[in-house]
This record gives C-alpha cells, structure tokens and sequence, in this order.
DNA sequence: AAATATAATTAACAGTGTTAATATTTTAAA
DNA sequence: TTTAAAATATTAACACTGTTAATTATATTT
C-alpha cells in the first residue's frame, strides 16, 4: 500500500517538474523570444541546477519540441470549431484566415511550428511516422479539400496538389510577413494605401484563383 | 605622389581583408552551414585576431548580410537570362521554375535571403528604402506580371496583389521543402508514387490555376 | 541501521559575441 | 632623421551558451 502510494508520489513529483520546466520555457519564449529559452535560465527561474534539466528532458531540443507540441495543440483547437461550417469551399476559406491569424497572433509559436528547422527535425528523428498532432492538421485540409472536389471544386486539380499548394501559399505570406520580408518590399513597390492591407489582397487573390478553377 | 601611392596601398589592403574575410565567412558557410560562422573561426582561419574583424565589419550581423547581399547578387544573375524570354506568361513560369532551383540549389544562402530575420533586419534597420539588391528582384516579377496582364491574362487581379500572391506561393513551397516541414506530411498523407514529385506537383497546380483566370 | 536506488549538485569543457585597454606598426610633421 | 600622431592589431576580460562526468545528498528498500 505504503508502497505504491510513495511510488505514485515520487511520480507525480517528476511529473510535476516536468511540466514547470516547460511551463518557465513558456514564459521566457513568449515574453523575450526564442532566443531567451536557455536551459540555464530555466534552471534559474525554478531555483534548480541546470544539469537537473536533464533529468527531465533529454536535451535543448526536447523541452523546445514540448513547446512545438503545445503550438500544435493551439492550432487544433483553432481549427476544431471549423468542422461546423457545412459548405466546403466556405470552410477553406475560413480555414485559411483562421491559420493567418493564428500566425499573427502567436508569433512565435509559428515561427516555432513551421519555419524553423529544429524542431521539427526533432520529429523526424525520434517520432518518425507517428506524429499525430502534425499528421491532425493536414489531415483537416486534405479533407475539406476533398469535400470541395466531390462538391465540384477543382475538378481538373489533383487532391494532393492541390492541398499542398493552398497551404504553401498560406504559409508563404505568413512567413514571409512574420520574418520581415515583406516590409522592404511593400514600402518601395506598393501603393500608398494598399501597403496596410497586402496580407488580405494577396489571401484575396489565392480565393480569386481557387473560384475561378471551380 | 608618394603620399597617394601609401594612401591607396593602405586602402587596397584594407579593402583585401575586408573581402578576405568575406571569403573565409563564405567557406564556413557551404562547408558546415549557418551555425558554423563564428567570428572566431574565421579570425583562426585568416590567423588574426577576432578583434581585427571588428575593424572592419561592425559586428557578425554585418558580415552575415555581405553574404546575404552575395546570395541576391546571385540570384539577378539568374534571372537575368530570362529577360530574353519574350511572352510574359512563359517568362513568369520560368522565372517560377528557376527561383525554385536556386532555392533547391543554394539551400543555406536561400535560408539566408527569404527565411532567416537577422539579415532582412540588418538591412531594414541600416538601408530602410535604399536596398537595390531586395528592389531589383521583386521588380522583375512585378514587370512580368504587368507584362502578362498587358497581354491579356490576370484581368480581374490586382498587380501588385497578383505578384506578391505569386512570390508567396512559391516561397512557401521553397521554405516548406527546405526546412523539412514537408518530409513528415508527405510520407503521412501522399500516395506512394507521388511523394518524389510532390514539390513539382505543387508548382504545377499554380500554374493550372494562373491559366484559368486568365 | 545498512545498503541501494534515485535525484540533484558542483566543477569542468569547449564554445559564443563583444568591449576596453594596451601594444604595435605605419604615416605625417618638425 | 627623429618625433608626434594616427591607424591597425592584439591581449585580457566579461558574460553568456549547452552539455558531460564525477560527486554529494536524499529517499526507499532490505
């Protein structure tokens, strides 16, 4: 009895730092950056030695791919509410305003999940082919995508092609914005009053396109 | 006389470490990638001291964007053949084609150019309008696409809208392949034979859907 | 109470960018 | 030619980084 019972215990103990630490990983990414994770700062920040960290997590990677999940999980959330809308071209469309926003509003956890190179070379590695979260969200728009072909959407396209394709263009504008690639740009060739608005008239010109090969 | 001879020597020198480190910068750079320029290496490599270099670039991000202003050089120099392509559409699915292979064959000054912060943020902060290199490249696409609407096609977009729109998509297919974000979902989610073809697939969807709103 | 797991720590390694103070070399003036 | 000044380069130091091996402290079990 006693037995289990201090067993449990020690268990939730370990579970409990667990998730501090990547709780303090939280606070120090979302308040300064990816940049200001460090292993020694979480350490501080909990009081603990920074080779305790270690105990809990295999290394740097590890506690930033918890981070990566986390940002996934956001996302699935995000996108859950979609499956209410019934028409299908009505719910991509507001699936990919939904992704937009959620880039622009969590920064860095988009830079986390779909820009940089390390977590999700952490996937690759260790999880292989059975990461659900990545495979969820996917999944999601290879369907719509799908109930828009049976709806007569895109007939001439292919489902994978063309699922890929609307989510590269999604992602091209949100990455190029969030990395500051745009600014210059925008600045030196766009008119005056449509500088404010690029994102919207680019996600505009991609709906413009998918109508028009319906 | 002998004054302008030392003067000019003394700059000539200057001028060579200048672009010797460069160079050195460079070779680390395709050798080991990104993470493996280090002030230090390079100043170990040339045999000087780490301090020097600061005489001569004004900190690492500076001598990150020689090499990020290279990579554009780079990329105009390819381009630049395609100006002989006459009608507008071919032009801007060759232009498409080849930004594509540059990104697939310069993985790490891609990364650098149209991904990584540090760079764009060097020069936004230190050349704000003045950055011919960034100018020059999204002017040729806006030209091409001009070009194209002149000749018929894109009537209902916007320009400005429609070039971004383009660049968008096939920097989003780039930056997916290159920071392994597609590797995962490929695997999970495409049918067997497809997988190889899946960036060319992507393309090839675009460019169907910049027919039919033609 | 002694032996054994488990957990946490200290010390150390091998790096990083960057700055201030110092030394060396080259150029210009007396 | 010698001296003052300017330009160039270096050393030493600061404040960090992730990570590992060896050691100590704390629980748990015999």
């Amino acid at each position: 009895m006693s037995e289990t019972n201090t067993k449990s215990k020690r268990l939730k103990h370990k579970e409990d730092l667990r998730r501090k630490i990547l709780e303090v990983a939280k606070e120090l990414f979302l308040k300064h950056g990816y940049d200001s994770i460090s292993i020694r700062k979480i350490a501080d920040k909990i009081g603990i030695s920074p080779t305790t960290i270690y105990l809990y997590y295999q290394d740097k990677s590890d506690v930033i791919y918890a981070l990566h999940q986390e940002g996934f999980k956001m996302l699935a959330t995000q996108f859950a509410v979609l499956r209410n809308v019934e028409e299908p071209f009505e719910r991509l469309k507001a699936m990919g305003k939904s992704y937009i926003e959620f880039a622009m509003e969590n920064r860095d956890f988009y830079e986390l999940m779909f820009i940089m190179r390390e977590p999700i070379e952490f996937v690759n590695k260790n999880y292989a082919c059975e990461w659900e979260e990545g495979g969820a969200a996917f999944e999601a728009l290879l369907v719509t995508v799908a109930d828009c072909k049976a709806k007569g959407y895109f007939k001439q396209a292919d489902l994978h092609a063309m699922s890929l394709y609307v989510w590269a263009t999604i992602h091209g504008i949100c990455s190029l914005k969030l990395q500051g690639h745009l600014d210059h740009v925008v600045n030196a060739h766009f008119p005056e009053k449509e500088q404010q608005l690029s994102l919207e008239k680019a996600f505009d010109t991609l709906v413009l396109n998918l109508k028009s090969i319906q």
